[in-house]
Formats: structure tokens, sequence, C-alpha cells
DNA sequence: CATGAATGAGGTTTCATTCAT
DNA sequence: AATGAATGAAACCTCATTCAT
């Protein structure tokens, strides 16, 4: 990857990240990569391809976080645990995915939306497989994986995002504490509370 | 509220819905309304003004939702799955006003931004208090009424505008019943389980 | 002529005066003479058509009076400053047409420019001719009539209109006795000025 | 000053000249200046702008030469001639100006007009002075100085503009014998000539 | 007749993209 | 390869005119 284009995509980054992607124009993007705007053209044949390839990047970079964060045999939740705190890497950039994908929807052809989607899946898929194992171990009662892999999904990007645009934001410990608190344990009332 | 009045708001609505604010065109919203383009400018003297406009709309009628679904003395459950239900009323609406406060945050004043963010802290307060008056009530275990109820309400929205993106969408009881399942119960194995 | 058709040309006049005729919308006149804006195609066709009605108007009272104030038999300074006192009166709407006049040239037909220089032709050929009629009896050197009467009725124009946006506006004395000063005596020195 | 930009500016005066502000439309001055509608708006940010930044353009022009043509020691009549002469220069845009300052007072912000005020002042303070400097020499008869330099300078412009609208234009010479015959001589019977 | 809501042609302005340097 | 002036399609908005009531 050349200097320049890691230079214009940053600034995309940055300028999708504050204004949207339809909200920011070309001569921003180049202004902040402090580039010619003609230069963007010799990396990126449109707005949308460059879009499309900040997505595919991250597409990239997010598979081999995944995999290379495997971890081998533990216990259900702290192979979880492990996982989203690799994520929390990208927590920026998870934001800035988020937005897109908001956005694009509305304008992206079918692809960029398939792309985008990608990510989530591709996340909420490796978390299916260790709840799928956790349950056959034993580990955890008989659920739906697909559903509960999609909702422990969101619930970590809810607490990582959405919750600090209206409070304190909480940090990595507490997240994993909060998850496995509503999640695994429920705050139903229990027999053994009695 | 007049009848073309109602029609274009509608037609925004729709497109806002589907496309977005900043790539629904004027044109496109009139010729969903089947009216002419300068007929919008007849009850909205701008684009701008038209989103607000659909916003506080939307902060009344929610207001108004939320509090003649104010349930009486009931357990928590019931009386919580009652509140969302009628909230599921707003789905629809409730998904647009999740895109455009991702979409203004690019574009709106302040004020915008402060009347969308309302809406959901308006339920999670609902939802706060009848958290804290079911821990006191031992209804519930020992939380934080803040957290639980933004999470509650955040995994309600989940289930029902993300999930339905992917798979099949889920009816009113199903979503009930997850949100029982996950929250309340907790998929970790009980010492009853054994 | 009818009264509402009287309150619209007296709407269209003020704001023409005001605003100039590009810039006045046919709303503004409507909500000046206080009638729909439907009512003002009632009684003209178009908004060009009510600018030519305005026109003409002026035109048939400007040769009315003209007319009127034919004086008789008399030395020509004499007559030449009844009329033009008797064309004080006209001071606003002339104002008026001289800002159409400027303004017209550059949207209107040319049946309306020539209306609007019809205005000022009427005027000249009027002095024209009395002009013509001093030289014949002596009371004036010779000199060109048409040029004559020209220069005279712009001086008159720009002492009743163009000296007051800067300074302290001129009687109607004053004015003639300026034009006499210049134009009739000259500021040059004379033999027995010595 | 570039060269586009000078053509755009030229292609706006023409248009302006002929059709009048509001009555020219972005596409025509694109047209005539033989550039896309767009490269406008790399020289100004809008068409007010543009205005603007003619009448200043103008206003510093009819100062450098106003300065540059000040005449020594000479009979009034000829240095008079002189800086009339030398403003024939802006014949065309002069006739501009006129139209743009009926129009833009309706426009225009108050800096705009008064620059366009200035303009017409300036001449006129200068042949003020002259008229003066000619009456303490006794080169001319007592007279009211500022309403004289305003008499002359706007027989100036009748004669050079307004004339030409109506008859076939005159040329220099003939304007400068004309302003000679009716102010300085005046056409009034002298003892003289009898 | 009187009205003003409805209309759409036409205006100003924005901005992704091109291309000569 | 790098640039940014130039471009025009397409956006938002205005307002003279029409027409159902």
């Amino acid at each position: 990857m050349n200097d320049k284009k890691l230079k214009i995509i940053n600034a995309a980054k940055k300028s999708f990240s504050h204004f949207g992607y339809k909200a920011t124009t070309m001569d921003q993007i180049a202004k902040i990569a402090q580039v010619g705007k003609g230069t963007i053209y010799t990396y990126f044949s449109s707005k949308e391809e460059m879009l499309k390839a900040i997505i595919d990047l991250f597409v990239v970079e997010m598979r081999d976080v995944a995999e290379s964060a495997i971890p081998r045999r533990q216990p259900f939740i702290k192979s979880f645990n492990e996982v989203l705190h690799t994520i929390t890497k990208f927590q920026s950039e998870h934001e800035l995915m988020i937005k897109l994908s908001q956005e694009v929807k509305e304008i992206g052809t079918p692809e960029v939306i398939a792309a985008m989607k990608s990510v989530e899946d591709e996340i909420c898929e490796f978390i299916e497989v260790k709840i799928e194992t956790a349950i056959e171990r034993g580990e955890l009662r008989k659920c739906d994986p697909k559903i509960t892999s999609f909702l422990m999904f969101k619930m970590y990007v809810n607490l990582v995002n959405d919750w600090k645009e209206r409070h304190e934001p909480l940090d990595k410990d507490q997240i994993a504490e909060l998850i496995n608190t509503y999640f695994i344990e429920g705050i139903g009332m229990k027999n053994e509370d009695y």
C-alpha cells in the first residue's frame, strides 16, 4: 500500500466519520490528505470505489484479527471475552462502519451493502460457533445460537458505541462484566437468591 | 393536518427511510406524494425544515403513546411488554428516526439532535423507573437501572429492526419471549439445571 | 375603473417603486392591495400586461395634463416653466417610470419599451415645439430644438429626482430658476459682465 | 487578473448591461464567456459577489483615471473637456454602473450602493473644484459650484448615454461643443445678439 | 367574481469527475 | 504521477400562472 493512497484512505475515513459519506466532498478529503483532488482519482476510480475499498480493507483486517484471536479449548465466556477485547481495537473503525452501513444502504449498490453486512456476519458467525460448542459442552443452556450470537454482538456494540453518546464511556472490563451479568446470569430472581 | 401536507410528510418519511436524508431529492418526494415539487414548499420552507417537522411530529406522537401506555401495578415483565408492544406501532418510524439521527448529526442543528435523542431517552427513562420499582419490590436482582434500561431498549430495537434485515422478522410474542429469556433468566447454567 | 382594479394598480406602483419590476412578486402586490393573488388575474392577464397598463395609464394622464397645461401666446420661458411645474405633480410617478424604463429595457418586449419611451418623447416633443416657436419669435438663439428639448427635460428630471438622492431636495421655484440660469443665460462671462 | 476570470467579468458586464442584473442568468454569462457554468463559481462565490467585484473594480479604475487625468493650469473649459474626454473611455462601463445602481438599490447591500454613488461623487467633486477655481479666476460667473458640477456631469452622461438610445450618437467634439453652448453661453438672447 | 393552494419551468448553486499541464 | 481549474448534471428553491372551490 502506497503512502499517498494510505493518506487518502485515512483522510476519507476521518471525513466520512465526521460528516458521513454523502456530506463528504472530494475537496475535503483532498485537503485533509494534503494531496491534490485529482490525485485521489489516480488511486480510486470514483468516490464509491473509494468507499468500497475502505470497507473491503476493514473486512480483511477484521478477518485477520478474528482468526488470529481464535482461542483454544477454554470455557466459552473466557474466549468470548478475548474475541471481543480484540475487536475493541477496532472500536472507532467499527463506529465508522456502522455509520456508513446506515448511510450506504441508501446510496450504495447491493454489492456494497453485502460487503458491509459481511463484517457483522463474520463476527456473529464466529460467536455462533463458540455458542454452539458451549451448548454442546453444557456450558450454556439450550438456546438459538443464531439469535444469541446476534444479540450478544449487538449488546457489545451498544455498550461500546451508543452508551458513550449519552453517558461516561465504559472500559473493557466493565463491558465484559455487563455482558456476563445480563446475558449469562440474567437479572431475574433465581431460586438460589432466596 | 392538511391532506396534501400529510401525503408529503408520508412521502418524505418513506423516501428518507429508503434513501436517507441527503440522498432523497425533492423531486422524489414530490413524485411519491403525487404533488408538484413546488407544493412541498407551500408547507415547508426548506428541506431541512421538513426534516425538523417530521422529527418534531415523531417526538410528540412518541410522548403521547408513552404516556397513554403507562400501565398500572403489575409485575415488571408484564408492564414492560405492554409498553414495548405499544412502541411496536412505531416500529417503522422508529427505524427512520434512528437512521436520521445517524445522518442528521452531520447536517442538523444541535436542537434537532437533542430532539432526536430525547425520543430514546424518553423510553429509556420510562423503563428505568419500572426497573427501579421492580428491584424495590424484589422482582429483579440488584443492577444499575440506567444501564439495564438502556440495554433492554436497545435489545428490543435490535430484535425489531436489525434482525429482520438478515433473517425472518420476529413477531411481538417472540420478541417478548426472547427478551425474557436472555435478560431476565440468562443463558448461563444455573444450579437448578443440573 | 373598478375599485379593486385601482387598488391593485396602486399596490403594484408602490411595490415596483420600492423593489423594482422583477423583484416585485405577485404575492406582494396581492398583499398590499389586500386582494387574493388570483384576483389580479381577473383584471390583468399577466404581470407584464399589468406593467403595460400602468405605463399606458401614465401616458394618458401625462397627455391630459400636458394638453390642459398648454399655455397661450407667452414668452417661451414662462410657458416652459408652467408645463414643468405641472409635470411636477407627477414627480413620484415619474420617478417610478424612470426606474421602470431602466429595468424594462432589459425585460420587456419591444412594445413595452416603446410605450415607456413614448412618455419622455411626448414631453420632449412638446418642449421641442415650444422651442421652435421661441426661436422663430426671436426669443431664443438658434440651436437644435431636438437636442435642446431633450437636455432641458433631462435637466429637469435630474434636478427633481437625482439631486435629492444626494442633497436637500429643491423646490419648484428653485428648479425653474436653475434651469433658467444655466440654460438660458449660461454661466460663461458675457461682455456686459465687464 | 486571470484570463478566464476576465472573460467572465466581461461577459457579466455585457449581459448586465444588456439585460440588467436580475434578468441576467448564470447560463447566459457562461455562454457569453464561453466557459462552463460551474467555472463562474470558481472565481465568484455567488451572483451577488460577482456584482460587487465588478463594481469594486469600476470604482478603482475610475479613481485611477480621475487622478491621472488631473490637468494643469488651463482655462476651465479646456481642462473640463479633458477630464470628460478621459471619462469617455469608460462610457459603456458608466452606462452599466448607472443601470446597476438603479437596480441594485433593490437588491444590494447599503455598502454596494454607497460604493456606486461614490463613483459619481468622485467625478462631481473633481468638477466642483475646477468650477470654484474658474469662478475665482473670473472665468465663470458666480454660481453654486455643487449644483453646477452635478448638472454638468449629468448633462455629459445624458448626451453620451441617453441620447444615443433615441437618435444618432454624438461624438466627443459634438458633446464638448454642446455643453459649452448650453451651459457656458446659454441660449437666451444676449444684448450683443441684437 | 374572488380566492389561494397547486404547479413546474427556470433560476442559483454544489460537487464528482475530467484533463491539460 | 500529481495537480487543480474547468465542467455540467443534478440538486434546492422561487414565483408567475392556473383552476377548483
